[in-house]
RNA sequence: GCUUCCAUAGUGUAGUGGUCAAGCAUUUGAGGCCCUCACCCUCAGGACUCGGGUUCGAAUCCCGGUGGAAGCACCA
């Protein structure tokens, strides 16, 4: 067997969707505008895309951007709302992601469909306005599954009430239009499910055009038949949501569209997957646009150097699963090593840096000349000139190689840097430790390399160059680096070494930025 | 409380009655390569939630327990 074929992972392929004939299947992606797509979101769109690519079918891109928040609760710190740049922000993910999509829809320029389907439903009588306040048909009628005395009256009435809610003689709270379910379903959450409510916020598409909107169930139930939809594939968390919709096709004798439910992603550690977060980071100025590491949007993996394909796999990893995952971002920064790795070139950089000063150096100058990549010996190495002056120079090395080297399992590697011990300055040579002051005195020992000793990074001082790294929690390393790092161009995806991949940002004679990738 | 859904290693996933003494990824450990604790390579560790059935035979089917998730919004 071919050695390289042996090891290959093996591909893991979505189940068949079921009744999806080639060139026939038409899926959507339904984001709401109110910020720029996430990981989270990622899987909803990948998961659409891929099984469109599969069966060379229709994709549909739909702004589900109906009011969210009415204006009444505008200002609650989780209101949902459409932002107008997300119109922006989710093609440039999607594209980046890779996704091609055929067509574009707005739900905020089909309003006039779903208020005029509305209605018809009430002159038939499969709708009412309901007009009681929101807590009592909850406690006094859902729970208990009784009628409210909306439901019941004349059809005339509910008729003119339906027009005072359009024309705004009712207010904003003040009646809805509910769906027959049913107040007798034995599920609670399915007991006459509201279809449009009145919102008199503006919108940034619209204005204040319209303001009886309506909700998903509705929208998505009309659309998707009168778009042609064959198949939904969604979060388990619009289960309800299906459920509804499958009443309205049958209501409406529609053919149904396949469903298809996967599990939600739970994201813990450092993740603080939020939209509405990162809105309210982002407007606020604390992050540094929606680029920022800290917003997990689609727009700060490609600014970290996370590349496309890597979150493809990972989250096509999941496959179909319709139960609740605990999300690891090792799925995705495993994947995006072995892609980056190849092309990232290796510098070195010494975050919490301590002085230590050499002595004794029997030369006039020396200069480390590391390899740009030891997989790679043909592209060469950096030259880094040491800077003696009468047998001594200064250099940098980092905090952490001073305590004792554990592995995970805290089994200690090296021991903790003291007097006398002799250790390498990696690409240098050895040296023993005279002075565990601040700085630290160390002396020349030997050239040779011994096999075991413990390698220790080093920038030297002279024409060293600050470096900021922000990391996805927020938190920005700092330290020194080596000359060389000013060529570099921003957009390069380099290593350093023994603390990760990092995507250069800016560059300036006195300090380069850069975010962080993954280690 | 009411409706559902799910249950394979730490985390995910493959597996739909015999070919499973359970495959893969990731994580972890040992070693190799190596002037990185990276990459790459080799090896190793680690799982069918429990209890009953059905069957010649169950991870796979049935029932019950337990555990987890989702919904019960004038959000999406």
């Amino acid at each position: 067997m071919d050695p390289e074929e042996k090891h290959e992972a093996e591909e893991k392929t979505l189940p068949e969707l079921p009744g999806a004939e080639k060139g026939k299947v038409v899926m959507r992606l339904a984001p709401y505008p109110s910020g720029a797509l996430h990981i989270g979101n990622a899987r909803m769109v990948v998961l659409n895309d891929e099984y469109v690519k599969r069966y060379n079918g229709k994709l549909l891109l739909v702004f589900d951007d109906t009011i969210g928040t009415t204006l009444s609760k505008i200002d609650d710190p989780k209101a949902k709302y459409v932002i107008p740049e997300a119109y922006d922000l989710i093609p440039e993910g999607l594209e980046w992601l890779g996704v091609k999509y055929h067509e574009v829809h707005y739900k905020s320029d089909r309003v006039e469909i779903y208020q005029e389907e509305a209605g018809k439903l009430i002159d038939k009588g499969d709708a009412y306005v309901c007009n009681c306040e929101a807590n009592d048909f909850r406690e006094k009628y859902k729970r208990p599954g009784k009628d409210c005395p909306c439901r019941s009256k004349s059809l005339e009435y509910h008729q003119e009430m339906y027009e005072k809610m359009k024309d705004g003689q009712i207010e904003e709270q003040g009646a809805v239009v509910r769906l027959k379910t049913g107040m007798d379903q034995k599920d609670p959450a399915m007991r006459d499910h509201i279809l449009m409510r009145i919102s008199d916020a503006p919108h940034p598409r619209i204005g204040t055009k319209v303001r009886l909107w309506p909700v998903l169930e509705w929208s998505w139930g009309l659309d998707d038949h009168l778009l042609g939809v064959t198949h939904i594939v969604r979060g388990i968390d619009l289960r309800k949501e299906g459920e509804v919709e499958k009443f309205i096709w049958d209501l409406k004798g529609w053919k149904h569209a396949h469903i298809g439910l996967y599990g939600r992603l739970k994201f813990s550690g450092d993740f603080k997957l939020s939209k509405t977060l990162a809105r309210q980071k982002v407007h606020g100025g604390e992050y540094e646009g929606w680029s920022d590491p800290r917003t997990w949007s689609l727009q700060s993996l490609s600014a970290r150097g996370i590349q496309p394909n890597a979150v493809r796999k990972a989250l096509l990893d999941l496959g179909m699963s319709n139960r609740g995952i605990e999300f690891d971002k090792d799925w995705i920064y495993s994947k995006n090593t072995k892609m980056v790795d190849e092309n990232a070139n290796r510098y070195w950089f010494v975050e919490k840096s301590r002085p230590v000063i050499i002595n004794n150096i029997p030369k006039d100058s020396f200069v480390a000349k590391p390899l740009l990549h030891p997989g790679f010996p043909k592209k060469g190495s950096r030259k880094i000139p040491l800077g003696i002056k009468d047998g001594s120079c200064e250099v940098f090395i980092t905090e952490a190689d001073l305590s004792e080297y554990k592995n995970k399992k805290g089994k200690i590697l090296y021991p903790q840097m003291d007097k006398d011990q002799i250790v390498r300055f990696k690409d240098m040579f050895n040296v023993q430790v005279e002075e565990m002051g601040n700085p630290i005195r160390v002396n020349f020992h030997s050239q040779k390399m011994t096999h075991n000793s413990r390698k220790i990074q080093v920038v030297p001082k002279k024409d060293s160059i600050r470096v900021r790294v922000l990391q996805p929690d927020g938190i920005v390393t700092q330290g020194f680096g080596e000359p060389t790092l000013k060529s570099l161009t921003i957009g390069d995806i380099i290593q350093f070494e023994r603390y990760g991949y990092v995507k250069i940002k800016e560059i300036s004679d006195k300090e380069i930025y850069g975010y962080f990738t993954n280690n």
